[in-house]
DNA sequence: GAATAAATTGTTTTT
DNA sequence: CAATTTATTC
């Protein structure tokens, strides 16, 4: 195969097929080039495309690797599995679960479903949920599977005292209500899969059998369970590649055991290693910023990015007063990209916590820039979605309490907490699921909740009966018809509702689009899908909107134009984490990612005091921006990069001296004075005024023109009409359709301009 | 006993 | 500041 494409140590990775492989891929090293050549070659060399285990850890990733390597094989690729570890074990357990006690119909439960159990645990034994708090022990729940750890090896190696006992009850007792309730956590797919494996030696063996080349992506972030699985799969042959670097390990928290990747050599000595360093991505300088940040980390493997490319452009530093300022800041900058590049999707924000992404939401909403917040909310964990989802997985798998719980009183159906109470207590009792006692209604009801009952197990019953007559996405909407989850919103008419509605139009849309792209799909195979399935994995790469999401789901991706918002110490690096070495090292390694997605531009910015925790807090700035050599940064303190052809303004306005805000930032200072006015109390009325007009090509008052669209919190839909005054001062007319005109203070009237 | 209104409380990162 | 728990009304 045409291999001038790649580079010296590219070619060699491509070309070693055989045996034990540590690819050890920098950031924009093109990895995924090598890896999808080398699978290629492999196939041209002769291997059956169905002997290839390819695994990742986003469902992104593996479709991205798919659809490489059927562009350079042609179809017959689509034999080899190339999936997430945990769509490949789910799809391994499907096939043998009744070998582990399960039905092939099990559920797969997320950390919601989870805490539900864990709570109905700790309430069963009568355990104070402030004395263990649910979320402690999903976490040691989950690090205890991540170290192949039970219920009792955890016990073991605790401190066991009397809390430990307790935790150790609960966990137990998770244990065993998650068998009966015909249901597996994420960790168990992993953890199931190897017990499946030890106790089924010819199971293990069918799939040695079948996979001759494993090939591991992003190798760092694999836990012991992960790390066990591999080495079951490719101790007969050894025919094991894993790409990965050690310096992106950002997922220790989680169980990742970045001594997997260090010691790969060690278990396997007879490994060949090959270092791809050489960028292809970033400018000289993003790459300095981050060469200079990570070489502060020890214990790495010896690697050093370097580049062909020019210096490009210095690193942008921007100190903010708040966050609105600093979000008012990266629209500004957006704005000026956008002028040159025709395009928002060439932007990402990116940041440590979901709760930073609310701000800059509010500020992109109001500049009229278009943008798609990743992660944070999944799609499908949205109420409404959850409660479609509860009622299909109440029909696969009746065993799934949880689910029934979620919706026998969804729609309103008078079915109570204390109607409730009493089914499962009777479960309890005859050992029978809560499923089951619908149909044998306790003696002890009365009469109304009783009839009240009866009447959701006949729906239930017609549900059951139709599926076998229709299509998945006919069946989905006969399930929406039928319960009436669809027509209590359309009969409630409020702005909420309708949202609503729109998401389960939305999610039936997604059953059609699954049923048409997996011909012959079952229910069974689309709620594994969803289980599996993450909004980053939905992002279509589009050219309209731009992108927000964390350091963490950023892995992976590139963007010419990065910003980086709280540069902050306690946001990043996080005060959640302890201040040891080991953590700080983890929260560099995230900067490290964040830095080498951008490719031409990299925007940092950090703000003196900020609202977090619904309180005021003054952070300094992140001590990684000391560990970013000096002279790549420009610093926009001082630098004045606004140009507005108001010096005489700004030669006026008070500044801080400390930060140098009120004056440089003074553009903002009208933009923001709406939201604090506080910050515009430095400035005089005549002065504000005057800004104001030199401001007009900036963002407020530019934003809204009559003939614009917007939408108002409370009135619905208008047109606007005139804008009037300046500054703070402003006012808009808006006419709406049901309201007639109104005028608001343009300030602080709660309007969006609606994009066509 | 169920539905609704008011009060409270806790927030890192994710397959 | 939302999502859950607790008090109040129906």
């Amino acid at each position: 195969m045409d291999l001038s494409a790649l580079n010296r140590e590219q070619k060699t990775a491509v070309e070693t097929l055989e045996g034990p492989v540590l690819i050890l891929a920098g950031a924009g090293s093109g990895k995924t080039r090598a890896l999808t050549y080398r699978t290629a070659n492999l196939i041209f060399s002769g291997v059956d495309p169905k002997n290839i285990l390819a695994l990742t850890f986003t469902n992104k990733a593996a479709r991205e690797m798919r659809a490489r390597i059927v562009s350079l094989v042609g179809d017959r690729a689509h034999q080899a599995w190339i999936s997430t570890f945990h769509s490949a074990c789910a799809r391994i357990l499907r096939r043998d679960a009744d070998k582990l006690g399960y039905t092939g119909a099990f559920a797969i439960y997320d950390d919601d479903d989870q805490a539900s159990v864990i709570k109905e645990i700790l309430k069963r034994f009568g355990i104070d949920d402030k004395f263990i708090p649910h979320g402690e022990i999903r976490s040691i729940i989950s690090d205890m599977k991540n170290k192949l750890m039970d219920a009792d090896e955890w016990f073991a190696v605790s401190k066991k005292d009397f809390y430990a006992q307790r935790v150790h009850d609960v966990i137990s007792e998770y244990e065993v209500r998650l068998k009966t309730l015909n249901a597996m956590d994420f960790d168990d797919l992993i953890l199931n899969t190897l017990v499946l494996f030890a106790d089924h030696p010819p199971v293990l063996q069918s799939y040695r059998d079948r996979f001759h080349y494993v090939l591991v992506d992003e190798y760092q972030d694999t836990n012991a369970a992960q790390y066990r699985l591999v080495h079951a799969l490719t101790a007969a042959n050894g025919n094991l590649c894993v790409v990965g670097d050690d310096d992106q390990s950002i997922y220790g928290w989680r169980g990742a055991d970045i001594r997997n990747i260090l010691d790969f050599e060690a278990d396997y000595p007879n490994a060949v290693t090959i270092r791809l360093e050489q960028n292809y991505r970033s400018t000289a300088n993003i790459l300095s910023a981050a060469n200079g940040l990570i070489t502060r980390n020890v214990g790495r493997k010896a690697k050093t990015l370097w580049t062909e490319e020019s210096a490009g452009d210095p690193i942008r530093l921007f100190y903010a007063g708040d966050e609105r300022e600093e979000a008012a800041w990266v629209c500004d900058q957006i704005r000026k990209l956008y002028k040159t590049d025709n395009s928002y999707g060439s932007v990402a924000i990116l940041y440590r916590m979901n709760a930073q992404s609310r701000v800059l939401e509010e500020m992109f909403m109001r500049a009229g820039i278009p943008y798609r917040v990743f992660g944070g909310i999944r799609f499908y964990d949205r109420k409404e979605v959850r409660d479609i989802i509860a009622y299909l997985r109440v029909i696969v798998n009746p065993n799934d309490d949880i689910s029934l719980r979620r919706i026998i009183n969804e729609p309103k159906r008078s079915i109570g907490d204390a109607t409730i109470g009493d089914l499962s207590e009777y479960a309890l009792k005859e050992n029978c699921s809560l499923f089951n006692t619908l149909y044998h209604i306790p003696q002890t009801l009365a009469s109304r909740p009783r009839r009240c009952v009866a009447e959701f197990a006949a729906l239930m019953d017609k549900l059951l009966a139709a599926r076998a007559e229709m299509t998945l996405t006919q069946y989905v909407q006969r399930v929406l018809d039928d319960t009436g989850l669809l027509n209590m919103h359309r009969t409630e008419d409020t702005e909420e509702s309708r949202a609503r509605e729109g998401n389960i139009l939305e999610f039936l849309s997604a059953v059609a689009e699954y049923e048409k792209a997996q011909a012959g799909a079952t229910l069974e195979d689309f709620l594994e899908n969803i289980a599996l399935v993450t909004d980053l994995d939905r992002a279509a790469d589009s050219n309209e909107f731009v992108t927000l999401m964390t350091l963490h789901s950023a892995k992976g991706l590139e963007f010419p134009y990065v910003f980086i918002t709280g540069f902050e110490e306690g946001i990043f690096p996080n005060a959640r984490r302890s201040t040891e070495e080991k953590d700080i090292q983890e929260e560099r390694r995230l900067c490290y990612v964040g830095i080498t997605r951008a490719m031409k531009k990299l925007f940092i910015s950090h703000a003196e005091k900020r609202m977090l925790h619904n309180q005021l807090s003054h952070n300094p700035p992140s001590r990684f921006l000391d560990e970013i050599p000096k002279h790549l940064i420009l610093d926009e303190i001082g630098a004045q990069s606004f140009s507005f052809g108001a010096k005489d303004i700004q030669r006026k306005a008070t500044v801080n001296p400390r930060t140098g805000y009120t004056s440089m930032g003074f553009p903002r200072a009208i933009l923001r004075d709406p939201y604090l006015p506080a910050g515009a109390a430095n400035l005089t009325r005549g002065i504000a005024a005057s800004a104001a007009r030199a401001f007009s090509t900036g963002v407020l008052q530019s934003l809204f023109a009559p003939g614009d669209r917007v939408l108002h919190k409370k009135f619905g839909e208008g047109n606007v009409t005139g804008v009037t005054g300046t500054g703070s001062d402003a006012r808009i007319r808006i006419a709406f359709t049901a309201y007639g005109e109104k005028e608001f203070l343009l300030a602080i009237a709660p309007i969006v301009k609606v994009l066509e």
